[in-house]
DNA sequence: CACGTGGCCTGCCACGTGGTAAACCTGTGG
DNA sequence: CCACAGGTTTACCACGTGGCAGGCCACGTG
């Protein structure tokens, strides 16, 4: 039987509402009541109910988070620093995964969750954002990842096209003239994708490199398997590479570990970019230079920005936030 | 405003509570009504109060995963599962960082998410376990982990000292002669470190090798950075060993890449054992040999048991669930 | 002395839901 | 034609909390 706050009305002498009023600080209140319901409090190990509360003031000071997949190290990182943040604010926080699914997504976005959250922030796979905000719940959501404009949220992430030129720039400085790009999805939908894509694009262009479909490797996912498979099927079609920039550092994990396998060496024979700056390219032999997005600043600013439209409904008018980014070298793109 | 089960009934042109009475399967309902009772919910939406149901049935179907911290990749890993498996049961998932800190670590036990949850899965840091079990909350606890028996509480893990002694005795079989030990602690509160080491020490000793202090590393943690600064101290010590088993696969990544920067060869100067099989060790150069709890079968079990004791109250008693372990042998530990 | 004034405390209500038990309706048998 | 049974629907209550408004008391002022 769960402690309330008549048990400890009862031991404190007072009435049941003055232990909600010492509670919430209300201002008027005798030193001495409050140290005698304090007393109480502590002496029964009372703790409010989260649910009461919740009915009473219809907020739960819970957030969810909502990504693809929790082992993903970019998105372990991200939580990392979503449930960091969150803590620091008193907020709870769930987490839903979509698993790369639109059906997930939308039933994270507009389930039962979504109704009981505060608010969510949502790193998006491939839902059209029209069906986002189009739904029926009122709780606010703060889009992470790609600058996807438009619709009337918040979003807060680096400017991929920027970013993925900086990397791309970055080979063809390095005089490379093969460079290869892994993670294109045969998806007009993956935003994130396309994108990098669109500023691998005009780095080769711009640098009067011509741009060749055939080093373009699609993938079926992100993950480390998948760089892989791309990487061999990029050394059997013979168009030998000398570079690659990868969508993920997951996929330059695989594709560096395929190299390897086919008698590459990186970063002599082929030189690699990822993007993420996950911490496992701080030890992989060789490191992986990368495109580092403020992880940290991300979630931060997702669940200050989240708060904020929570406290405030007028909050939630569709911001962009760019956050900065930058290339990290390391011995993946070394000098020959 | 939110659209309550009073809206959908005066659509429907019923009382309140035979929309509650079809949402919960009454059996003794017209089909006529059952259809347009549906017919409104989906009309407009409706969906449960979470919190006035909790408030009415003191169930919230949310669990807590308490984790040290959600980037390491054990973690993440096992966060995955636990997520995935809880949704097959319509669970949401709370998660909760200790960093590591015993007092985050009593307060996610003790304090008010753990008295909101319906269970908590625990990944224990150094928490003694006659805390837990005299805490307040009655809510259910399963500890995931290492098998601390004792108390009254489910545990679910691998048997660490046998798993760490079939590692050590992988690289005795190797022919290795100076092996030694990163990740020992100084905290003998460390559950994880002592069992982990005790199955290495038995292992030396039962081959007659001399066990040597000068062979244990001591790490303040458990990542990469550590297992890279332990390995140069045991090189710097002069030591010299031609094999390392690693308390986790993250202090033999951080091991590894400093082997390198040494000018260590894996394996041929140095064979590198780790323990937890993350994704990344499948891909990294070389690639880990290692020790490979099942993870999903942990997660699994832990779901099931913590909805099997909060479904049934006396399942709470303290049984110990053994996960099944291997070693997965890969280049790491290679012949020479 | 009477009357505010303001600090302190309390009673009442509603948030949205599910359990309990009673009311209603329909058809059947005496 | 009435009583009864069983299926169907409903009224009432409580879960634990915070907002609101009012009551009580001591003190200072006219």
């Amino acid at each position: 039987m769960p402690v309330t706050q008549f048990d400890v009305a009862s031991i404190a002498g007072v009435s049941r509402k003055t232990v909600s009023n010492v509670i919430n600080g209300y201002p008027h209140i005798s030193p001495d009541v409050i140290t005698r319901v304090n007393a109480a409090i502590a002496e029964l190990g009372y703790t409010p109910s989260r649910a009461a509360r919740s009915l009473r003031t219809g907020r739960t000071r819970t957030i969810q988070l909502i990504i693809p997949e929790l082992d993903v190290s970019y998105f372990a990182e991200l939580a990392r620093w979503v449930v960091t943040a969150a803590e620091e604010r008193q907020l709870a926080v769930i987490i839903t995964q979509t698993l790369g699914d639109p059906e997930r997504e939308r039933r994270a976005i507009e389930g039962e969750l979504a109704e009981y959250a505060d608010g969510s922030i949502l790193s998006p796979v491939s839902s059209d954002l029209s069906t986002i905000s189009q739904r029926r719940a009122d709780s606010p959501i703060v889009l992470v990842g790609e600058l996807a404009g438009g619709g009337s949220l918040t979003h807060i992430g680096i400017d991929n096209v920027a970013a993925a030129e900086l990397a791309t720039r970055h080979l063809i400085d390095l005089g490379r003239q093969r460079i290869a790009f892994i993670g294109a999805q045969p998806d007009p939908s993956s935003r994130m994708a396309q994108m990098r894509l669109a500023g691998y694009r005009n780095a080769i262009e711009s640098a009067g490199h011509p741009f060749e479909p055939g080093l373009i490797a699609h993938t079926v996912g992100y993950h480390r398997a998948d760089g892989a498979d791309a990487m061999h099927r990029l050394f059997d079609s013979g168009l030998a590479p000398d570079a690659v920039f990868c969508a993920t550092d997951l996929l330059a994990m695989g594709a560096m570990r395929a190299a390897r396998d086919i008698g590459l060496e990186v970063p002599s024979d082929l030189a690699v970019v990822g993007f993420d700056d996950i911490e496992e390219g701080r030890y992989s032999v060789p490191t992986l230079t990368t495109i580092s997005p403020d992880k940290r600043q991300i979630a931060e600013l997702a669940v200050t920005r989240l708060e904020a439209a929570i406290d405030d409904d007028s909050a939630s008018n569709g911001s962009e936030l760019p956050v900065s980014f930058s290339l990290i070298r390391r011995e993946s793109t070394e000098e020959k």
